[in-house]
DNA sequence: GTCTATATAAAGATAGAC
DNA sequence: GTCTATCTTTATATAGAC
């Protein structure tokens, strides 16, 4: 990709943070260098420091990136009753991170790799996504319609499930996204212990 | 550790191993080095290559490790029926990881670092494990007990739920390794669709 | 079998020209 | 804003002494 010497700020700052999301999902932070993220956005490694500080900043804010954006797409209002409420949480945490397998991976795979203080910030954020389904199951179980012997063990088990769906899903393989929610629903409406509608 | 010039291959080839197991868990196998490897052990970085070819070598060796392990020590002959197998596979896929934090972390975040060779290998092994527990869930569907309707998703998603287990469980918390295993082998139970005992 | 020393390569980050 | 050039550190791996 040849490039010439200017000014292109606008353009290259999001090219960065793109090949950065791309090589790191794919390759690991640890194993990507500065000149291989700059090679991929077709400038020289020095040309990255105008848009992150270091290359720590880089991974922090892709991740910070995701989570924000996950929380704040998620539905936890509690509108609704929770059977209702816990079916939108399964489509929407499959569809949601079917739509981003990079950052999730990174979310996952990386996190032994931000500096203390930024694990700690990731990890809040990551903790009140959990929390907003756990409300859910502990509404179903007050409610006498979920089957909730310790909920926070079952939140973790339902989030390990649904994230799972990302070490193999691939769009146009043998089974559509829809019929990935419905298979998931019904084995996580069934875990949960609420009754299988007819 | 201080250590003085002599010979002990006996005795430092399993410690390099060791090492490398708990570093490669600890920072990734990208982020550490043959010096830090040799420094966890007592020796200088050279004395490493009388253990190991390479790097490389120390990772495979240590997946391919964990893999036959866990597939000698698995139960899936098919005896007693599915209902038992399947609660038989629940106890000892949870028993099994939570005694090796390490090597399951390092099988599950260290693939993309093999080389392609070394990652096919790896690869049909997690397969064969798949498939052990498929050849559980379809007896069962067969035997009309469980209620599955794609097996192979249903088996992926079991595992990833067990194997979440590994990213909370410590011993010595909240929870006692037999209260998680009855509690996961209840969601277990009822995803499947298979009835609860009383 | 382990040591010291080193060959060779690549890393993160910065300086200064344009 | 990007380039080239470079500083400094660290990496994998090997050679040869003991």
């Amino acid at each position: 990709m040849a490039r010439t010497t200017g000014s292109h700020a606008d353009i290259t700052g999001p090219r960065v943070r793109q090949a950065a999301l791309r090589l790191f999902a794919q390759k690991g932070y640890a194993a990507v260098s500065m000149r291989a993220i700059a090679a991929e956005v077709g400038v020289q490694a020095g040309a990255l420091y105008n848009y992150t500080p270091d290359k720590q900043s880089l991974l922090f804010d892709l991740m910070r990136g995701h989570m924000t954006e996950l929380l704040s797409e998620a539905d936890f209002s509690g509108a609704g009753n929770p059977l209702d409420r816990l079916r939108r949480f399964v489509e929407f945490h499959i569809r949601f991170h079917a739509d981003r397998p990079d950052e999730v991976f990174i979310a996952y795979m990386e996190l032994r790799n931000l500096d203390p203080a930024n694990f700690a910030e990731i990890e809040a954020l990551r903790r009140r996504y959990e929390d907003g389904l756990e409300a859910i199951l502990k509404d179903g179980a007050r409610d006498g319609v979920f089957a909730v012997e310790d909920s926070k063990i079952m939140t973790l088990a339902i989030i390990a499930m649904l994230t799972g769906v990302n070490t193999w899903f691939r769009t146009g393989g043998r089974l559509s996204l829809d019929q990935v929610v419905g298979q998931y629903w019904d084995m996580v409406r069934r875990a949960v212990g609420a009754q299988v509608e007819r």
